[in-house]
DNA sequence: ATAATAGTGTCTGTAAGACATTATCAA
DNA sequence: TTGATAATGTCTTACAGACACTATTAT
């Protein structure tokens, strides 16, 4: 009994960024079948004698069809079933990425595309419901941890921060309570003397990342 | 290129629940190598033919080790690769279940154990971090959800819901505070007229999940 | 009556949001 | 000077925890 069928073994990735204060996934043109030259998740078989487990073949995917690797990479759910690949019974394991606009947008990557995840038009496979999960959960951890500061950029002003905080919550905040929570979290450090100006007002203190927090979260007992 | 290697896809479960107030974890003895006869998860392969996902899987794993449906029942987090099987690469998509007590302890199955999650030895597989992380789960969902509410039963009283609370959050709560939150919650209606006598003082007063919600988590703003 | 726990009312400190004011730039 | 946004101070309200008190049972 019980002899294992063969099964389609994937690797996702929602590769999510900021562009024009809008929270965006990162699709990928399909350089063959099923759904060849189609717009989808970047993605690809886990090779078992390459890769030391999904998190390697994540990292290992992402090299390879964006160039990059993420500041923020975690798991996010494992999608399986019948139905979702018509090659048969599969299951992709998918993962969550974080990255600074300016690293995709300026490497010209030609099989990118970035598009905002509420402007979405029907995706190969689940795909749809993979970047749902992937919202989901930046929405739910945006709410009291550091991690949209993953998307940031090296160093950013107060302002442009809460318009991130806001892009992945999906709804504006109050300005001195975000204050007092970044504060509270203790995940910044101005940088000195270094401002942005951006027009006929009084220039931002610009802010950056404390070094012991660039690979850890940091997390609120309260939300923001 | 990209021919897939052979793969081990199989589904674990952590099925979780309070006993003498401390949050337990049910084992099974593994009938098969490897690891034969040792406690482990209760688990299996996929069957591709038969389970139209893996959350079918899981619920036919659960049917044929514990013989019951759990109330609750959600992916966990996926656990793959080369060393953590000693038949070698492999997928184990986890999953996470709550169920009361007296349903598993009553039926006497034969191959089960129940074991308190923080006096576990060293189980076969990477079974310990599974169960951390179901632990971890349970952890963090407790705090500002009616999950644990699964735990109770039918019928349970204020200060019995307050104990499953507390045993899976780890810490005591403040009663007044407790009760507040699960009135703010509103998933509890008091059965009319049922009481529990526990000793040589007042009686509790019954109460039991709102029909709406034994199938429905519901989430608070802001936490317990 | 007493002991023990169930259940509730009130007070207080804290934290979040509302509002207002000051700061600093470009034009 | 004006207009725009940055940054901060103050007030109000809401909520969490502390404490105390009442309720109800068995012995």
């Amino acid at each position: 009994m019980d002899i294992p069928q063969p099964i389609i073994s994937t690797v996702d990735i929602v590769l999510l960024l900021i562009k024009d204060e809008r929270l965006c996934v990162t699709l990928s043109k399909r350089d063959k079948d099923p759904y060849e030259n189609q717009e989808a998740l970047p993605g690809g078989y886990i090779h078992a004698e390459e890769d030391r487990d999904c998190l390697d073949a994540a990292v290992r995917i992402l090299r390879q069809k964006t160039g990059l690797l993420p500041p923020y990479l975690e798991q996010l759910k494992t999608f399986t079933g019948a139905a979702r690949d018509p090659r048969g019974w599969s299951i992709s394991v998918a993962y969550f990425a974080l990255v600074d606009a300016d690293l995709i947008l300026s490497s010209a990557n030609p099989g990118l595309t970035i598009c905002p995840v509420d402007a979405l038009r029907r995706l190969p496979f689940d795909h749809n419901e993979i970047i749902a999960a992937a919202v989901d959960r930046i929405r739910n951890k945006s709410q009291y941890s550091s991690l949209p500061c993953y998307l940031a950029g090296e160093t950013f002003s107060l302002p442009r921060l809460q318009k991130i905080y806001e892009a992945c919550l999906g709804e504006a905040l109050h300005k001195v309570s975000f204050r007092r929570k970044m504060d509270e979290l203790g995940v910044l450090e101005a940088v000195p003397g270094q401002t942005e100006s951006a027009g006929a007002h009084r220039p931002a203190q610009m802010y950056r990342l404390k070094s012991e927090f660039k690979n850890q979260l940091k997390l609120l007992v309260r939300g923001l």
